[in-house]
DNA sequence: TGTACATCAGTGAACGCGCGTTCACTGATGTAC
DNA sequence: TGTACATCAGTGAACGCGCGTTCACTGATGTAC
């Protein structure tokens, strides 16, 4: 019977929830080297062998946390940036900036399992790659609407990129369609003067130095806007 | 007599020695959750409880490896700025970035336990901090006599600093002394966007995306020394 | 609609491993008179 | 210079813990005729 097979599926998919709810609770608290697939089991209440008719291993569970982390900011990202007119480029761009602060405030070890440290001996599956775009596109997105709409201004203070770039222009211009070498390179830099700030709020770089990195952020974000060239 | 007892403590020197240039060997293959104080001991030939006449818990050991890691890179960073003309000062700030990068991508596991994730469960003490801004200490040295010189000339394409920044602009002019909060913000920017980009390119962000990391990476490094206003 | 069979979820015991840390101890090295 | 004592380094056993993963099994749920 059809209704009552996917009975059955609908409680593993349940159960499966459950378990990475639970893993990522441990992952808040622990950290990714402490979690432990036997305390997930303890809490879910069930013998530890019984984790392994969901995930055939410790790693395939952090890879789906790893997933799962990479949709949250991504949607978070995705949602802040269709919270601002299309035609406000600058603004979408500091609001893309602010949520990925923001969810990364609220989820330190999960931000961490993505851009922190590679978890020694983890291997992340190509299942990721996907998932680890979604935020990137955003950005993309932006950057290539803006230069499409003709608003976007870099100032020419920089010299051009090397020549040798252009092979790895090619392959992020898939993110970023239609701009050239120059306005790549700069991406490059507001992406990872984005994450830069964030993992050294994070990973406490600014202890006992920036005692309000909010109004940092906020004020170094817009600047990489400028850099950009976004009005 | 004063020259025996300097014996004993030449040899408990040079053990201590031993055990840490173990341990950095372990961290280097296996990442700090990995190293473990029993497996330090083994390699020394020693019963596994004699480390602790040395290091009175695991979390010693690994405060004398950070402490350690940020002597070696602020060394690098310090040989780096030394081999430049001290009137070149977007060279010696080029140098130092190429610096970073190298030692980073030589030691990537003792660069994450300095500037990766944190490891739950470990506080580092005060000891560190002295160590942890010996690097900084270069480009802040660079920023301020590039000012002094009268040579700094940041182009004016950002608002200016909201002024809640003043109060941690005092902070930081501790280490970038003499130049006004707009030149203070531009150089957190970089120094972030620096470690940013290290930090994408070590822990994996740019795989199947940047293949050719070294030459965008000297190629961001100039751009930023020219928001910093270098020449 | 009822029955025979196949699939699946969860159990419980076990394997084999590693870890940090404590403690009472022996024997060597250093110190003071 | 020689002896009594104190300090220190290293031993070996133990405590108490946790982990990932495998495997033969029971009993429930689903499927096909």
């Amino acid at each position: 019977m059809n209704a009552s097979r996917t009975a059955r599926e609908r409680v593993r998919a349940e159960l499966t929830r459950e378990i990475t709810d639970i893993a990522r609770r441990h992952l808040a608290t622990d950290g990714a080297p402490g979690l432990s697939l036997r305390a997930v089991a303890r809490e879910m209440g069930m013998v530890s062998s019984a984790i392994y008719r969901y995930f055939p291993s410790r790693d395939d569970l952090l890879t789906a946390l790893i997933i799962d982390g990479y949709n949250a900011l991504g949607e978070a990202v995705e949602q802040a940036d269709a919270g601002c007119p299309r035609a406000d480029h600058a603004g979408r761009w500091r609001a893309v900036c602010r949520a990925v602060r923001e969810w990364a405030l609220a989820h330190p070890h999960e931000y961490a399992l993505l851009y922190g440290s590679p978890v020694p001996g983890y291997q992340a599956p190509q299942d990721t790659i996907g998932p680890a775009m979604r935020d990137t596109l955003v950005y993309g997105r932006i950057i290539a609407e803006a230069h499409e709409a003709g608003v976007l201004d870099p100032p020419a203070v920089f010299p051009p990129p090397p020549a040798s770039f252009a092979e790895d222009a090619v392959r992020l211009r898939a993110v970023i369609p239609g701009v050239p070498d120059d306005v790549i390179a700069r991406a490059v830099m507001a992406w990872t003067g984005l994450f830069g700030m964030v993992n050294f709020e994070l990973f406490g770089q600014f202890n006992n130095a920036i005692l309000d990195p909010a109004t940092l952020f906020d004020h170094n974000m817009t600047a990489l806007g400028r850099v950009l060239g976004l009005p």
